[in-house]
Parts: structure tokens; sequence; C-alpha cells
DNA sequence: TATTGTTATACTCTATAACTATA
DNA sequence: TATAGTTATAGAGTATAACAATA
């Protein structure tokens, strides 16, 4: 390395420095609410990129998950429990059973409601994604311990009523 | 209680037991992914109800304080620090500096960029929304000691980088 | 009267690409 | 050539209000 060069290095040092100088973030490492919004983008890019294959957002996959747990279960129903209003769900189930993954059957007791279930193409698809959907929780826990990962789960689910 | 208000709240329970029956979460409850947007949906509207006398976003409140900590940072390094684009930024700050709470002032050194400062005007804004900031984190951490709010901090930490 | 699904509509947040003025 | 700010534009995601069918 000649003179020069280090010179440019250092230089380049302190312009990192001055950069990281210029990069506190003074109060906001105080608010959890931030900490909470930086996760939760990063889960939600990580979440795009290891389903890229898939072509599903995570409240879709929510909702396949709730018609797998809940055979039946009715859109509004549904909507609450995911905290979606059912307007919003209307599309995203039109989307998803325009795929085949999801079936409106008509309700046995009620005929103003739709009841919802996992078509076999949708088990299927819940099975194929699995692995991706395995990296990508991998990929949030990587720093995490499990029990550290079960820990943040527990105080996460302390903010959000049930 | 008569017998019939007995029966009546009995088949209310049971309706109730049916409900959550069909609000079973299934595979959601565990994903790390699932608590985390949960919690931050949680955020986001409490930061809305606390802060609607400030009409202040998160986001426009992380640039405030970055501004604060950070006087006569760029546009752009303000946006990496917040994983924010510089398009994006550019109407944040816009509605921010029609209200005076931040001023571009001309770099010294460049002249293509801005140096972000917060106004007086911005730093009375920050100290009269402190108490309404308060309550909305203390409403977030309702359920956690302080050292579980401090760990939360951390493991959240651990899941988006720096 | 109240509720389910639906539609129309609008608002927020965000990113990509291309432009301009500087470096 | 590369970078800072900007603009135009588009895509998600979401909510509110109102309507028809049904309870």
């Amino acid at each position: 390395m000649t003179e020069k060069a280090v010179a440019r290095s250092r230089g380049a040092e302190e312009a990192e420095e001055r950069a990281d100088a210029e990069r506190n973030r003074g109060r906001l490492l105080g608010l959890l609410g931030y900490f909470l919004r930086r996760a939760d983008v990063y889960t939600f890019q990580s979440f795009n990129a290891h389903m890229a294959e898939d072509r599903i957002s995570p409240g879709q996959l929510g909702v396949l998950l709730m018609a797998e747990a809940n055979p039946g279960i009715n859109q509004t129903r549904l909507g609450k429990a995911l905290g979606i209003d059912r307007s919003t769900l209307v599309a995203m189930i039109d989307l998803l059973e325009s795929r085949a993954l999801v079936a409106r059957t008509p309700s046995a007791t009620d005929r103003r409601s739709h009841a919802l279930k996992l078509t076999r193409q949708g088990e299927a698809f819940l099975k194929a994604m699995q692995p991706r959907l395995a990296r990508h929780e991998a990929e949030l826990a990587r720093n995490l311990s499990a029990a550290e990962r079960r820990l943040l789960m527990d105080l996460l689910a302390r903010i959000a009523p049930s």
C-alpha cells in the first residue's frame, strides 16, 4: 500500500466514522415501537424473499392456516381472528379461490355465510411450501436460541391482545 | 338468576366455546412472524390513537428524532438509517417542512444535498408530544416489567440487522 | 333490526425508474 | 461516471360506507 493509498484509506475510514456518527439513532433506541417496526419490516421482506415462488402474502397464508385449523369457519369470524376487516378479506379469498386453494361452500345453518374450507390443492400447497416457510422462520430466529425464540413469542403475545 | 336465565347463560357460554373453537389459530401459533405482525399492527393502532392530536405517523416521528440526534444529516443517509427509500422520504419531509418542524438547509460541503435540521418549532413539538408518546409506550409495555421490556427490545434487535 | 358477504372508493405506505443538478 | 434530491407512477395493504340477501 502506497502512502497515498493509506491516506485515502484513512480518509475513507474517517468518512465511515462520520457516517456512523450521522446515524446515531438517538431517542429511537428507547422506543419499543421502533424495534417492533424494524423487526416487522425485516420479517415482511424475508417472507417475500423466501416464499417468492409460492406467490403468497403473509396475510393470505394466515387465511389458509386458519381455514386449515377451522374447517367451515365463515369470513367474518376468520377476519376477526386475524384482525382483518371482512371487506378486505373478500379480495384475498377471491384470489385464493381462483387458485383453488380454498373453497366457499354453502353453510348448513346460515344461508348468508360461506363455510370456508381448504381444498386438497390447498393442503398440498401448505405441504409444498412448508420447507420454505421453515427456512424463513429459521432466518428470523438465526440469532436466537430455541428458548429465546419461544420467549420472544410469549413477550410479543403480551403486547397484542389474544 | 332464574332457571331460564341460567339456561340462556349456559347457551351463551356454549356459543362462546364454539366461537373459540372456530378461532383455533392452529399452526399460526408456532410462527414467530405471526406474533411479530400482530404486535406491530397493535402498535401502529395504539400509536395513532395516542398521537391523534399530533397528526404524525410513526415514520414521520422517526425522521424528526433522527434529525434531532443528527443535525445536518442528509436525506439519503437518514433514509438508509431508517430503512426508507429516499424517494419515499421526499414527501415525508415536505410535510414536516410545511409544518415548519424540520428545515432543509444548504449543505456547506455538497451543493447536491440538504442538511436537515430540527427547527425550534420541531423541538417544541417533540417536547409537547412527549407525554403522549410515553403513554403509548406504556400501553405497549402494560403487561411487561421494565426488565422484560428491555429484553424484548434486545431480542427484536437481533431479528432486524442494526 | 342485525348480520354476512359484497362492491365502490379512498387513503397510507412504499418502491422503481427516470430526470436535474451537482460531484 | 456516480450521487442527492426529485417526480411520476404503480403496487400492496387496509378501512369506511352502503347495498342485497338472509337471520
